[in-house]
DNA sequence: TCTTGACCTCAACCAAGCTTGAGGTTTTAT
DNA sequence: ATAAAACCTCAAGCTTGGTTGAGGTCAAGA
């Protein structure tokens, strides 16, 4: 077992961030961990990987991809046991990612709200068919359905 | 052009549906869709198509998988037109299902709350870390990051 | 009739986020 | 010193939701 202080191998930093060691490669490969080596090549942590693996986690469970990971770890150099403040300012940045997601959640449930009653769903009209615009712009040619027709 | 009444080609159908043809191929390999042939094995869709892709694209823009939209689509037979009432119901159960993910979002967001100010992302205690206990479920081995050594 | 555009199938490829397995090496406990 | 457990790399495989391309066929206007 790994004295107080001493780095950690990849199979204490599995079972302690309940993290597969397949993953924690995984990241390493995607650059948002890393780690020393012993001169057999071996993995070695130190204890904030811990923190920073936490980090990742979360993150990933809001919802953000690796890829927009890498930049939120940004402030928080590896190596170093991130403060308090680093933790404090991510987290804030998160809450706001958060929000924006209900909002637009809300936003959408209203409009489901008011097509509750219609049951059109028309290409053009109906709101939910729009969500945001994005069917719009890349269906260069959606035609209204005719309610006649439908 | 088609006549009113008449059968739609896929090229017509992605057209006015803002659907690629390849995407339309993929969801009738998925059983999403399905079409008559013409003699020369040519897909000819009937109108009622454009609302049933309509149905799949909305859901699926609320974050519903292809597998979990089957399900939804079930009480609208293929080669019918859903009546007002099938689509109420539909829409109704996706209320509910955005209506959670609001609060489930909401109440991460308020743990957010509680964590900006401690900075601890602490593997058992601090919230965050266990936003609804799935790594609680599947970190089999996840021990205290006691405060002194992170 | 003929030509052209639209259509067909099937297979391969992409991204993300991993897991699994093969084949071989290092570390550690006894 | 040795044997087992843990580690290493690299390649391949998985799922979702598609797109792209090859090679060939169909349908419709001139």
């Amino acid at each position: 077992m790994a004295q107080p202080g001493s780095l950690l191998t990849v199979g204490e930093v599995s079972e302690r961030s309940g993290v597969a060691v397949s993953a924690l490669h995984f990241y390493e490969a995607k650059g948002l961990i890393s780690a020393a080596r012993t001169r057999g090549n071996q993995r070695r942590y130190s204890r904030d990987i811990l923190r920073r693996i936490a980090i990742i986690r979360v993150a990933r469970d809001l919802g953000f991809s690796l890829a927009e990971i890498t930049p939120l770890l940004k402030p928080i150099p590896e190596g170093q046991s991130p403060s308090a403040a680093d933790v404090k300012e991510m987290v804030a940045d998160w809450r706001e990612a958060i929000q924006k997601r209900i909002d637009d959640l809300a936003e959408l449930r209203d409009k489901l709200d008011g097509c509750i009653g219609c049951g059109c769903l028309s290409l053009t009209e109906c709101p939910l068919r729009n969500p945001s615009d994005e069917l719009a712009a890349d269906g260069t040619g959606a035609v209204l359905l005719r309610q006649g027709e439908a």
